[in-house]
DNA sequence: GGGTAAAACTTTAAGCCTGAAATTTCAAGC
DNA sequence: GCTTGAAATTTCAGGCTTAAAGTTTTACCC
């Protein structure tokens, strides 16, 4: 009862909450990073990219409303980026055989191509900025990571 | 030549892909759920928080460049969170004697009391989301982020 | 002391984001 | 067929964010 001051309760919640704050300027000084050079050397944005890369991964096209849920993201969000990705010419709508409330997203060709160029950098920007991790610390922050719980356990997104 | 197929640099890259998206996910589903309970049981934003936060560290009042460097974020950003704050009696705009440019942002003692409510809760918050991760854990993630290098090398911060 | 450059801050335009309200369409019961 | 409720989407108000332009003040040099 004296000997274990140190490794109490107290001390591992003011451990757990530096470790969100290592946390939070990681992850968020790689996006902020991501987000420069997608404007500067692609003229685009990350939230253009996360919607080009989900309809990239969905050649029929989605809902407007299976988008927002994909990408966790308001149904009015969606359509803001949607508007402007199509006044761009990388986006497009197509209506729904049987249900004229709903809309179909998708790239079009233009859409594709620039996203393949995109996909690729990104990737190569992610490896670079993730350099300082080797084969087998990547597989043990992809294991810590699977260990935090978050707010709440959502569904199975595959 | 030929068997090291599955572990070739070009799996390493798709790994720290995996990785970057996996990290993401944690931290953005963290950050998402801080700001909804924000909202909810607080009706303030994250941002509030930080600028609030970042004041209570400095009780002689930071210069609003200071904080906007701080915090890492735009000017014009800071000067509009502030204005908010001000609007709400949590933070005042003081007058720099030798330099007439110059303001000092500070929070008011509803601030400070308001803020001390919030950080106790946002602990709270934190160590519950965290809660999958035991010292040693908490330990080893830590190692792991400090080996990630990140975008660039900003200076010390503390 | 007058001119010039830099510093500190605010303003502005444009995009992102949310929750809530509004609109249109569908589905189901009667 | 009508009504009623739910679903899909857009619109709206308000806040966050940035880069760029604008304003005021300071510092410096001659």
């Amino acid at each position: 009862m004296i000997a274990d001051r140190a490794t109490g309760p107290e001390s591992l919640s003011k451990g757990r909450l530096r470790l969100w704050l290592k946390l939070l300027k990681v992850s968020g000084g790689i996006e902020a990073e991501l987000r420069r050079r997608l404007r500067e050397h692609h003229d685009t944005t990350l939230p253009r990219f996360d919607v080009m890369a989900a309809l990239a991964r969905h050649p029929k096209g989605l809902k407007m409303s299976e988008l927002s849920e994909y990408l966790r993201v308001s149904n009015g969000n969606v359509t803001g980026i949607i508007d402007r990705l199509t006044e761009d010419g990388l986006a497009l709508r197509v209506a729904v055989p049987g249900d004229r409330r709903a809309q179909l997203a998708r790239l079009t060709p233009a859409g594709q191509e620039a996203f393949a160029g995109l996909a690729r950098q990104h990737e190569a920007w992610i490896d670079e900025m993730l350099g300082g991790l080797g084969e087998d610390e990547t597989l043990a922050m992809m294991a810590l990571l699977d260990a935090v719980k978050g707010p709440v356990e959502t569904e199975e997104a595959s």
